[in-house]
DNA sequence: GCAAATTAATGATTTATTCAAG
DNA sequence: CTTGAATAAATCATTAATTTGC
């Protein structure tokens, strides 16, 4: 509807403007655990919303990184005031100040959800223990994953075959790298060949 | 060479191993003003360049990033050092010491290249003017541009056609924005339809 | 009510930082 | 130690909310 692009038909909007059920499977995705998709999860993702607008790959990329970013920023903003509250109420204690930022290697679970063969809902082990050898699917490890409402709204289990073995809520792995359903290895490879790559391997 | 990917023939380097030529001709390339090629012009060096072995249209846009990246620190540096060597001879002056970072909004001329109709060595203005409506193709400008040691030695020339109309080395648009030729608009779009868009674009 | 003017959100790009292969 | 690859942070730019004067 904004700008005009050529002659007649196609409004060509500058900039992707999501719909509400557009941004409500996002946001449900996010709430899964869903933080930095692979090439293969962006399309598949892509072609899901489809169904509601244009949309491309690249809006899906976009949006995952910048509602990363921005929930971070959120979240440490919420510590700072927190931490602001109880300097405030705590003002006579000993020393002065208590630091707010990011200390805490304490919570961020870094722990999700079992694979289905279609690979959603899963982020990739961080470190993948190194000797993985084939190309750089090193998809960073995501942390927050709270904040979860939980309110496990319509779509998501529509459109997805969910979790065969159900998702797991409790923190589980302690070793600190992320956590598989078979907890060895941890390689990035599963369900098939090619190895899900990087959201760059699609780009070209 | 290295890695054994899978069972026989294909080694499958975990990265991209660029060539003497490869480097050559994508320094060149650097030389010319290329800062941040469009999806286009990394399609068309991609397939330059796998005359002289495999390679993607991310390790080129990849290259460019970690170069220009790497020739600004190291121009950073360079100026610090200065910087330090000035004080050094100097400390006897009045004021301690004079800042080496980035002050200079004189330096780093912005301006360019005319474009061929392939649209190669050329680099978008920064900021169209306003009212330039059609999609997002904003290049940033780039900066630095000396430090080009002037040699435009071989290869260049003979792969790619160059500039109809030469050139430009004297700095031209004193306006602030990029330049352009033809003086106005500024509009992305030129050489037929689709207005190369970011690199992002041919990645989904 | 309703546009023009401001402000807040957020999509899109660029830059900086980090990791690890060679 | 260099540098390809990947991610995160910072920034730019446009659209939506909203405020404001009429």
């Amino acid at each position: 509807m904004t700008l005009g692009g050529g002659a007649a038909g196609t409004p060509v909007a500058s900039r992707w403007n999501p719909t509400k059920e557009q941004i409500n499977l996002l946001e449900n995705l996010y709430r899964q655990g869903l933080r930095t998709p692979t090439a293969d999860q962006i399309q598949e993702i892509t072609v899901r919303l489809k169904t509601y607008g244009h949309i491309e790959g690249k809006n899906v990329f976009y949006w995952f990184q910048n509602h990363k970013a921005r929930q971070r920023q959120k979240e440490k903003q919420d510590h700072l005031s927190l931490f602001r509250q109880y300097n405030r109420h705590h003002r006579h204690l000993h020393p002065p100040f208590i630091h707010p930022s990011p200390p805490p290697n304490v919570v961020y679970e870094p722990c999700y959800i079992p694979q289905t063969n279609l690979g959603f809902y899963v982020q990739q082990p961080t470190k993948p223990e190194k000797f993985v050898a084939v190309a750089g699917g090193s998809n960073m490890m995501s942390r927050e994953q709270d904040e979860s409402k939980n309110y496990i709204d319509q779509e998501t289990l529509d459109l997805f075959p969910m979790h065969p073995t159900g998702i797991l809520k409790e923190p589980v792995d302690t070793t600190g790298n992320g956590c598989c359903l078979a907890s060895s290895a941890c390689t990035s490879s599963f369900s098939g060949g090619t190895v899900d790559r990087m959201y760059f391997d699609f780009f070209f």
